[in-house]
DNA sequence: CTGAAAGCGCTTACAG
DNA sequence: CTGAAAGCGCTTACAG
């Protein structure tokens, strides 16, 4: 498979190399006209495509940015990166998608690939273990945004959800349908760690500005496991709660698969609110509530955050955290 | 920001350029053990990354294959890409996803985006307009496996689902629980070609073998926004369908938004099978029987035929066309 | 208005 | 066992 060159482009309309390359570039201002179409001519003949890593190598810009998700298969990574993709692509840069599966090998391998690949910045929603990774990166000058989480120890820009605000709009409109037993269950693996605590401190929050007593027995954080069974513990309880709020779509899932099998009748016998929107969430019976994060925000955010830390001196940058606002979609189940 | 470079490590070790090349690329057969020792330590020092631009300009190689999903919302696509990213890890190869979000025009940035980027070789899931341009690719000696699709003009290897043997055994199943007034629903846009054409031909096919009569008004093939309309009417016919076959996901959503929002009773006034596995067939109420694709043999495979096609001299290459098996997953819609 | 030359950061065949 | 040299396919500052 032999792929044609700039210079057979060069030979074929009779100019030199440095010609054809003007003519790629648009610099067209010296170039005769019949020289110009002689190009096009040869370019069209020859359906030659240039090499995009000869280019970049000489230019050291590649005009594409690295994505790492942590997990492909949540709805809110997809809608990020439908959303970084439609910004970038009209801002002329390319995005590389890579799913780290929640495995922080995978993560560091990734970083590494898009580096050695010489991205010029990386979007990522960071694991957890690659801190040291990122903050080297980040030394050398490489423009980074983390998407929906914090890590203090590094200070990166960071795109996420008002996480806090996100437990208080759903306590409140628990309070405002006059529940009081409220329960909140996150994962602790799958949820990424500034979500989950801040969902919590939000919580907790909300529940005493509403003069509710905050029971211990009603906050857990468990793995993915084991939802259903401590959710079953929860309602078993002496006071089981009457209301309970899904840290994110995974939860939620796993609270409606222990409600259906066991015949609990949503919102008489429990009230459910979910964060994170869920595509069935119109399907279920009934309808649930969720409180939904502006998904394609935020990853515009992030890329215009990144692109800004490509274009300006990366070095002189201010690191700022940007929170986008969650919305409440009242359906059914509270 | 500058980047440390091979002679910057070089100059540190005290070897020249090709030394560290040799070792980079583990050909350590001449080398002294103190020489290698010294460079990895001048690598570990300076913390050396190599160029992969540079590398792959040389070695007309990058050791990654791009990925072009027609619609990355759809979670058969992000299982496919999952699955395909596996495999290729395992074997070296790193790949580039990318969302042609059923836009030709999106997907041919695309494709030329990867080909520019010199990528080993393509797995698509071909869109419509852009046959010619696949086809040219091809006659290139570039390496390409299509996904969900066959395009017969193009002669280019595919992996797809059974698409006919999904259909007939839908209809069994329908056919063993008594059910006769059987109708179908396919989207014509948003579901790719191949699939829907296969899918109403087995469809027929079965109608005829079980001995039930093919009625025009049970076969529709709409766009999305009018799915829930087609429905309508088929249930306002004089003799309505007692089942019904979703073609995709896509369908079986909105045919359940339309069940519901008219109370209509699973399975007692229809029964319902979807083409596709989903993540809320569990959750529904009931829970929705589905014909699930062996998604994860399906990326593998393709990932397969490529990496043969750009290990052999893909010019000798029997393009050939492989057949998932449609798997059906008993829940209580039928 | 156009071309010759140098160079981006690597790898590789070959010389010693 | 190691290095000098050429070259991958481009772009760019400069000469003319």
């Amino acid at each position: 498979m032999k792929k044609v060159r700039i210079s057979d482009v060069a030979r074929h309309a009779g100019v030199s190399n440095s010609t054809v390359s003007q003519y790629l570039n648009g610099r067209y201002e010296y170039m005769r006209i019949e020289t110009k179409n002689r190009i096009a001519k040869s370019i069209e003949d020859l359906e030659y495509q240039p090499n995009a890593l000869a280019r970049s190598l000489r230019q050291k810009t590649t005009k594409t940015i690295g994505v790492i998700v942590a997990n492909i298969l949540h709805t809110f990574s997809t809608q990020i990166i439908r959303s970084i993709e439609d910004h970038c692509q009209k801002m002329g840069y390319h995005i590389i998608v890579c799913n780290a599966d929640e495995n922080p090998v995978k993560e560091e391998k990734y970083i590494n690939m898009l580096y050695a690949k010489q991205v010029d910045g990386l979007i990522t929603f960071p694991i957890n273990k690659n801190i040291d990774l990122y903050k080297e990166l980040q030394n050398k000058g490489f423009p980074i945004v983390f998407l929906d989480r914090i890590i203090p120890e590094a200070n990166i820009s960071s795109v996420l959800l008002d996480n806090e605000k996100a437990a208080k709009i759903a306590v409140e409109e628990f309070v405002s349908k006059s529940y009081k037993n409220i329960a909140i269950i996150t994962t602790s693996f799958l949820d990424s760690v500034t979500p989950r605590i801040e969902r919590i401190n939000g919580f907790k929050k909300a529940i005493k500005e509403n003069n509710l007593y905050l029971d211990k027995n009603y906050l857990k954080s468990v793995d993915a496991e084991e939802i259903q069974s401590t959710f079953e513990e929860m309602m078993n309880l002496k006071h089981p709660p009457k209301a309970v709020l899904a840290g994110n779509d995974f939860v939620l899932i796993e609270l409606l698969k222990y409600i259906k099998k066991n015949k609990i009748i949503i919102p008489k016998d429990i009230a459910v609110i979910g964060i994170d929107d869920v595509p069935f969430a119109d399907l279920y019976n009934p309808p649930i509530t969720t409180i939904k994060q502006p998904t394609f925000k935020m990853g515009k955010i992030a890329a215009e955050m990144l692109l800004n830390k490509i274009k300006k001196n990366s070095d002189l940058n201010i690191e700022n955290i940007y929170r986008g606002k969650p919305e409440i979609l009242r359906r059914f189940s509270c």
